[in-house]
Parts: structure tokens; C-alpha cells; sequence
DNA sequence: GGCATATGGTTTTATCATGCAACCACACAA
DNA sequence: TTGTGTGGTTGCATGATAAAACCATATGCC
């Protein structure tokens, strides 16, 4: 029925990632991960949301591989959640969320931080899509074609 | 009270992009949308969605400005939905989403299509992030800063 | 013109997810 | 033992989502 319709088989690249991280809190539980979050309580008042919504977004990220469960840390013996290299990946798309709104929002002043070059203090700069060779891409440069056949044998 | 928790007055760029884009369809429908789609019917026969969500995102996207109505085009009298600039440019983002599926899915085979330059056929090249002088950038070289007063007068 | 059909939606209704609050379990301290 | 803080789970109320029916307009056909 509503079964939110599940992006999972869906051929789709992009649905597929949406499958994963397509809803309204993943994205900002990745965002403090990757700036150092670690426990349930950081995550929760950091973020004010609820904790029912946490713990389900926290076990959907462990289940995607994107977040994994470090038995302890500092000694209390609880867990933390940290990011996997599958969730470290997630960078660019938080980036690309980012420069969006900061180049086609329609309050920008309301915006409180930019990202940086953390040696020069410098905005980073506009993420752009290269050609193998180095030439830039827009979008209409691009086409889709079908993923060649798998090259590693599948059974 | 549920209210969806609108990111609308947060001062986090990403969490304002998702307050515009960050549900299950609207960056579904920006895909088609860049492929070329503009009718009413050929987003739902695509997508395979409720017409009354469609509608209702369709609306959404509006009035965010990341859609247009345009009054008509093929004589019959109705309209179409075509992309703003803001909507072109949430390519990066969708480009993001891609590629990190590519990457890190757990079943790649299932993915049917593949991004390509155009002009060579060759897949593109992962987005990176870089500084202003080019230098690349991990997630670790960079950091926030508060943004600057804003430079135009306000009032 | 009258009728059928396709297109472009809106309305209705059922179900699911979200969010708040309250509650529970465990660890640690006194 | 009791108290307190962290880390969750469990109930509801409400809103979002989805499927299907319905409606309005336009077009094709006669």
C-alpha cells in the first residue's frame, strides 16, 4: 500500500541513494557525524529531534552501512555511532546541498555559516563536473547510457 | 503539531536545501525534469507516482521556485513544468546522489545506467572538492566560519 | 453540434510515518 | 538502597502519503 515506496530495486542510481538517505533527518545526522557527533544524547540535542525519530534514523544508517556501532569509548560502556567510509562518501552531496543554497536561496543572509578551506580560511570552491580528461561538463554535456555488463563474473 | 519539522528559518545551508528537495520525489522529478520531461502526464507515466502527490510536489517545487509553469508550448492549452536556473542547479547535487551510489552501493549490478561525457563516451570524473587555488580537498581540510556581515546594505 | 476519449488534475479515503511525551532499562554515585 | 543521568522504547495524536475515484477541460470523431 503506501509502503513510502521503497527506491531499493530500483535501477535508478539516484533513487537508490534516496533510498538510503532521502528523508528529512539522515542527511543532518551524517552532517554532525562528520563534524565529530558520536552519541545518542550529542546527536539528540544537537539536532532537537526527537529521540524515537534518532534511534529509528540511527539504526537505518547502521543498516545502510553508512553509520556503525563502536562498542564504547570513553569508558561508559554505551555505544557510539561512527561514520563508515561508506558514510564519509556521503562529503560531496552534503557539499553540493550546501553551495545550492548558498548561490540560489532565497534569504541568504539568513544563512549563519560557509564551508572553507580550513588552511586558507577561503570559501571552497563551486563543485564541477570534469570529463575524464579534465574538460568541464555541464549538464547538458552528459548522457546516460547503460552500465556495461558486469565484468566480474556473477556466478 | 507533527508539522514535519520545516528547515525553513534554520541558518544550516543543508538543511535548507532539504526543505526545499529533501523528500522522497522532488529530486525524482528535477531528474526527469533535466531529461527533458515537462508534462503533467509524462512525469507521472515516468515516475510511476499518485497523481495527487505529483500534483502537490509539482506545486512545492513552484513555489520554490525551482519549477516554472509555463502557459503551454504544443498548442494544446495546458501547461508545462520547465526548470529555473535554481532547478539547474541542483545538477550537482543529483550528479552527488549518483555517484555515490555508483561507489558505495551493495548491489551495483542492479544499477542500469551510467553518467557519460557526451562527447567521449567515458564515465565523468568523481566530483571534487577543491580550494580556490585549486589545491584538492579532503572533508578534514575543511572547516565553518561563521559568514560574513553581509556585504550588500540590507535596508 | 453531440458524444467518446485523452489529458490534467482534485477529492476522497485508508494507511503509514512522524513527533511529542511518557515511560523503561541500565550504569554509576552517594 | 535510592537518586540521577544516559540511552533508548512505547503510546497516542496528527499529518503526510498513496490508491482510486471523480471532475474539468480539450481534442478527435461522426
Amino acid at each position: 500500500m503506501v509502503k513510502r515506496t521503497s527506491f531499493e530495486g530500483d535501477a535508478c542510481p539516484i533513487a537508490r541513494s534516496l533510498d538510503a538517505l532521502g528523508d528529512w533527518w539522515s542527511l543532518l545526522i551524517i552532517r554532525e557525524a562528520l563534524f565529530g557527533l558520536r552519541r545518542f544524547g550529542e546527536f539528540q540535542s544537537k539536532l532537537g529531534m526527537a529521540k524515537n525519530i534518532l534511534s529509528v534514523r540511527l539504526r537505518s544508517l547502521v543498516d545502510h552501512g553508512i553509520l556503525a556501532t563502536a562498542p564504547a569509548s570513553d569508558g561508559s560502556a554505551y555505544q557510539e555511532y561512527v561514520l563508515t567510509p561508506k558514510g564519509r562518501g556521503t562529503f560531496p552531496i552534503l557539499v553540493a546541498l550546501r553551495q545550492w543554497s548558498e548561490e540560489f536561496d532565497d534569504a541568504p543572509e539568513e544563512i549563519a555559516t560557509i564551508l572553507v578551506d580550513r588552511a586558507k580560511g577561503r570559501p571552497v570552491k563551486k563543485l564541477e563536473m570534469r570529463a575524464e580528461d579534465g574538460r568541464l561538463l555541464s549538464p547538458a554535456d552528459t548522457t546516460l547510457k547503460p552500465r556495461p555488463a558486469s565484468r566480474r563474473r556473477s556466478a
